[in-house]
DNA sequence: CACCCTAGCTTGACATTGACAAGATGGCGA
DNA sequence: TCGCCATCTTGTCAATGTCAAGCTAGGGTG
């Protein structure tokens, strides 16, 4: 059969065949454009099959968000090392895991205190709140600079996924957030180019 | 009875109740958190009333955006005489009006090629435009300033909204925004303080 | 003043959905 | 070998969006 079983019972792993069909289903229909009948159709079970794994829907988008809050962290915490470089991470984790995101930042989809987003949300916070904290003037205006950057990174992919900006910005998006960040917190941080790796020089 | 009317045929506005009933709805559960029939129940009509005027759902959640659009445009145009405070004035109109906000910025929720759509939404794009263009350093940077200043706003007041920001963020977020603006675009403009007006100063 | 025409609303119906309860199945440990 | 229980299925219910068809009143027409 070639086929990676289909057996009626045990499917063995159709808590993530769910998850998967629904980041899908996600990109083509965005966050509520699918239900949860329809998953099941999809990974060839029955109709209350997910709601086994996830309780009710919410359950479900629970778990994506979690997941995606620790990708996310993820790759954040990769781009770390070169400050300059977090916005972009930031950005490119929304173009390339836009299902995630689209439920990430939509809080009443999903049950925001459970534990495992709250802990992969801190995570993605911390590489935030670290980052910012080396583009900032001065320790003044530490908590001004984190906000900046982080409105700026969260505005800028939103904008740009929800095709708000104007028809005139087309092209590369991450070439874009890099000349945005450069311009803005280069002028702030008092002529420190990017590339200069500034890490850790206050604090 | 001194009840403004409730005849069983020709409610007469019933069109602006339902968008009433709606965007108190959202308010109270997120643009998806009701149905056209409980609308219909809180207006007192039967569940196939709304239809008539709009089509369907996704036509209800156009003409709320539509109007939000038109009174976004207002807000902004009445801010811009003062090119510092337009940023707060976008921040400002989601808090006093985040149903509309909340729905305006979610394409997939209504029809973007609506033309009322359009062409409210173009007038504000006009106005944050025409702002950012006077906040830049210099015509050839005149593209990525715009971004970053839409984004800032937009950034930071769709993640207030969402509760996305750390904790130690709290007070008056107008307050911060107006922070946020003066460090960044006043480092970035070369020392032009906010309060003098520099609308027209550059082309 | 009688008529009727139609915008505005109602009634009825249908497929689909989320959620729950109860039953079936089969792999795994004792 | 046997029973247990995690995993999935089947059946069901109220609620929903949407469509079709019917009703009603109030203004324009004769």
């Amino acid at each position: 059969m070639g086929n990676i079983s289909q057996p009626s019972y045990h499917h063995g792993n159709l808590r993530r065949v769910i998850i998967d069909a629904a980041l899908q289903a996600i990109g083509e229909s965005g966050p509520a454009g699918w239900s949860l009948r329809e998953l099941a159709r999809r990974a060839g079970v029955s109709h209350a099959a997910p709601a086994y794994h996830f309780g009710d829907k919410q359950g479900l988008l629970t778990a994506v968000a979690a997941e995606g809050f620790a990708m996310f962290a993820d790759a954040l915490e990769s781009a770390a090392a070169d400050v300059w470089e977090v916005g972009v991470a930031y950005l490119r984790f929304a173009l390339d895991h836009r299902p995630y995101f689209e439920v990430m930042f939509r809080p009443e989809l999903y049950r925001v205190d459970d534990p495992s987003v709250q802990s992969a949300h801190q995570r993605a916070a911390d590489v935030l709140i670290t980052s910012a904290h080396s583009l900032s003037p001065g320790p003044e205006h530490d908590r001004t600079t984190t906000v900046a950057a982080w409105s700026l990174a969260h505005g800028f992919t939103t904008l740009w996924l929800s095709g708000a900006l104007p028809e005139s910005t087309d092209g590369d998006p991450e070439a874009l957030a890099r000349s945005m960040i450069r311009l803005v917190f280069g002028a702030l941080a008092g002529g420190s180019a990017p590339g200069e790796d500034r890490t850790g020089s206050r604090r």
